[in-house]
DNA sequence: TGTATTAGCCTGTATATACAACTAAATTAA
DNA sequence: TTAATTTAGTTGTATATACAGGCTAATACA
């Protein structure tokens, strides 16, 4: 507690977020009250419960009345950005999602995603291509790519269970994301596992996000 | 100041946010300063400064520090709701936007749109169909239908110098907003205004705008 | 008249204190 | 053993106070 230019609030916020992102606190983990904080860090209640309270408002962690604060669970909630869980979505309309595997794979780098996601063409990338039902009607194909030292693990994952989006989350939360919509005509292959009419149109949604600067996914999303 | 439920600092923001509705408090209006409130609500500064900050955080005013707060300009923040103005949009790329107005006028109700909308067909409506250009290219087709009584002046303005949506943002802020996306393939009267390729599909955002739980607007954009 | 300075008000931050409401766990009573 | 109660710790809210820093307009000075 130093520096006079960051006020301490946000000192504290910060020391916290870096303490989340390090992984010294993980999910679910308590974080130390307000109380413990006054003692610690010698600041006041109210500027340790302004940092908490923030920190709850930005989505780093829940705090419950009479309980405590304990850090998000990134499966759940993926905070920074609101990129829906379309196996959520599938339930809050009260019905049942799953899902078929067409592909899960360890490759070598597509020239072009090396291109997109800056990775030497000689290494290997994971790549996922499945389908996603509402009430075995097909909504959703992702066909991703997944950077393979974020995810070392991913080809022991069973994405029937669990989709491939929860699954990075409860990785690490997201720091950056884009994505585009387009109106396309799809291919056949798409056009058949969508199970809709030949030349017609589809939305494409181009998704490619990053943790810590680094690329980590890229993915196409037909709807 | 009676309600012992409500905390004090929500009853503070309660009663801004109605003025700013009712019109008692106007946009770029200056509010009353946190010691004022101090004085004419008999609350104590941090609550007066917490009600005014979370106020200014959602929106709804700002604060610049040593000048004041006021009243937030909704034709330049819509604050409930992102939903940007093209030409903001058109211009934050660095070019130019115009627009070319196909109709504007009163028409009795269409039967589909007093069924949305949940207006008698025996009333009269504002509909507005125009093109917005980027650099003089055609992106998005506006096919708007807006509540006469919400927007009483529609046909007087000029909508080549401001676009609908920061003209209705204008008049109130929104409350609630509705967005839908999907692939079409156009109609020939959209595909030729599009200027793209009959057959080809192009992106078609439905949105519906309430104020008071009142449905003011109803639209397709074709992108 | 023109330029500095000052005074006063504003928000931003920080502390110390207090009480209320909530929750879980420990304790007590039946 | 079971149920009710107490206790301790937590967050939520509220007050009073203080100082720093930003801004504007009045004031003093040249």
């Amino acid at each position: 507690m130093q520096n006079k230019q960051i006020p301490r609030y946000q000192q504290l916020k910060d020391l916290i977020i870096e303490q989340i992102y390090d992984g010294a606190l993980k999910p679910l983990q308590r974080v130390p009250s307000e109380n413990q904080l006054v003692k610690s860090m010698g600041v006041s209640r109210m500027t340790a419960n302004r940092a908490l309270k923030e920190l709850n408002e930005e989505g780093y962690l829940n705090r419950r009345a009479g309980v405590g604060s304990f850090v998000s669970d990134f499966r759940v909630n993926s905070h920074l950005f609101e990129i829906k869980n379309i196996a959520d979505e599938v339930a809050f309309r009260g019905n049942k999602h799953n899902s078929r595997i067409i592909k899960q794979s360890l490759i070598d780098v597509p020239k072009k995603i090396s291109r997109i996601m800056n990775i030497d063409s000689n290494e290997q990338i994971f790549h996922i291509l499945l389908v996603h039902y509402e009430d075995s009607i097909p909504i959703q194909i992702e066909d991703r790519y997944i950077n393979r030292s974020f995810a070392p693990d991913f080809l022991d994952q069973d994405f029937l269970s669990i989709t491939p989006s929860s699954y990075l989350s409860g990785i690490s939360p997201l720091h950056q994301a884009e994505q585009i919509v387009s109106a396309i005509i799809p291919k056949n292959l798409i056009s058949n596992l969508l199970e809709i009419e030949k030349e017609s149109p589809c939305l494409l949604i181009t998704r490619k996000t990053w943790v810590k600067k680094e690329m980590i996914t890229y993915g196409k999303f037909y709807h």
